[in-house]
DNA sequence: AAAAAAATCATGGTTTTCAATGATTGTCTT
DNA sequence: AAGACAATCATTGAAAACCATGATTTTTTT
């Protein structure tokens, strides 16, 4: 199936206890060499540093969205495998995931054989998505409202906003004008379709962007 | 510490992968005869059927909140110990698990160590919390502050306030004077101790209030 | 190098929220 | 019956948000 040379194995996810279960199932298949870390920053250092061949990566996590994380892996070395481990069932969630680059993605309560199995899917170059996440890419967005995308800056001032500083305040601890503030209001209002920023924050809480 | 034969130790949680991770962890420490469950039910059965030591309880549960069956539990079985294991770091649901029998809690991003050190703590007859768990339950209005207890004009209000409306808008529904409604806003910002409605809605959103 | 996307700044006007203070009328509890 | 709480209505004024429209400068992508 492969070779079997072992291969370098990274987990990504902030629960000790998920990163133990992930070791031991792995540990049984017996072909990895596992590194395990509970940082996105800390793992994306290693890669950096040393041959990478998987990644499995949780999507939230305290330092950072693992959607980032995907992207700067891809970047960094293309070759690395990237599967997404995760409770988050958006279906937008997991779109994007694969657009940054991602090989795969996994739910959190995804059956024992089936997260080994799709590993050894992306491992032979095949898409890694289990059943439940091909569920849910295949129903066409009925109830499944698509989240709108964030520039850093949106989500930075989306952030700051939801804080409840002013476009004032906002605009002073960025260094920026009130006028540049309010533009980026304006344009999250549109993004979201929404009335107004209190809406606005209600759906991306919901749905954990900030 | 504690007499050698072999406990038995029942672990509940609907996430294959934080099974595998407990039960490897605590293979280690190899005093549990283990037996593993993703739904409360069926935990719930097996412990009514067979003498059980120890529950390592999940409280988000797909067939039911783990607060009914530790309080279950507890009535069928009053000597087991339940510690209850969760992402779930609210104050109050802390409370409430313990009010309702519960000998410990531990958040799911403890570390391994912790974990076992709490366990064992359990079985000497302490109550096993995790370091933030103590903290949560010791600071009151710091990074967990109380939540304040609305009336039910207040829910109606603050619901339709998330969803986008104005308070011209509500006070029509409503069929009030819009002064009422700009009143009760004010209440409802001084209960939150919040600086504007954004941040009351991400507050009140966040834990579950709308 | 050209096109597209992101971030920035601008004017002027309308609507909404929030602050400070007060008051009246029910309703429930002790 | 007295007190506490909930829900209602009121005035004035300042602050903040939102709308419509447009434009320039960086970055990023193709």
């Amino acid at each position: 199936m492969y070779k079997d040379e072992s291969l370098n194995l990274v987990i990504v996810d902030d629960h000790p206890m998920v990163l133990e279960g992930l070791k031991s199932l792995l540990d049984q298949v017996k072909k990895f060499k596992i590194f395990a870390f509970t940082k996105g920053s800390s793992a994306l250092d290693f890669i950096q540093e040393n041959k990478t061949d998987i990644v499995l990566l949780d999507i939230v996590l305290s330092d950072g969205s693992g959607l980032n994380f995907c992207q700067l892996i891809k970047q960094k070395s293309p070759k690395t495998i990237v599967i997404g481990i995760s409770n988050q069932a958006e279906r937008s969630i997991i779109f994007r995931f694969l657009e940054n680059g991602g090989n795969g993605y996994i739910l959190k309560n995804a059956d024992v054989n089936e997260i080994i199995h799709c590993i050894d899917n992306a491992i032979n170059g095949d898409l890694a998505l289990s059943k439940e996440v091909q569920e849910i890419m295949l129903r066409p967005s009925a109830n499944n409202f698509e989240l709108p995308r964030l520039t850093k800056r949106e989500q930075q001032i989306l952030k700051s906003i939801s804080e409840g500083k002013t476009s004032a305040e906002i605009a002073d601890n960025l260094f920026i004008s009130i006028i540049t503030v309010e533009t980026h209001r304006r344009n999250l209002l549109q993004k979201f379709k929404a009335k107004n920023m209190i809406e606005l924050v209600k759906i991306a809480t919901e749905n954990k962007l900030i």
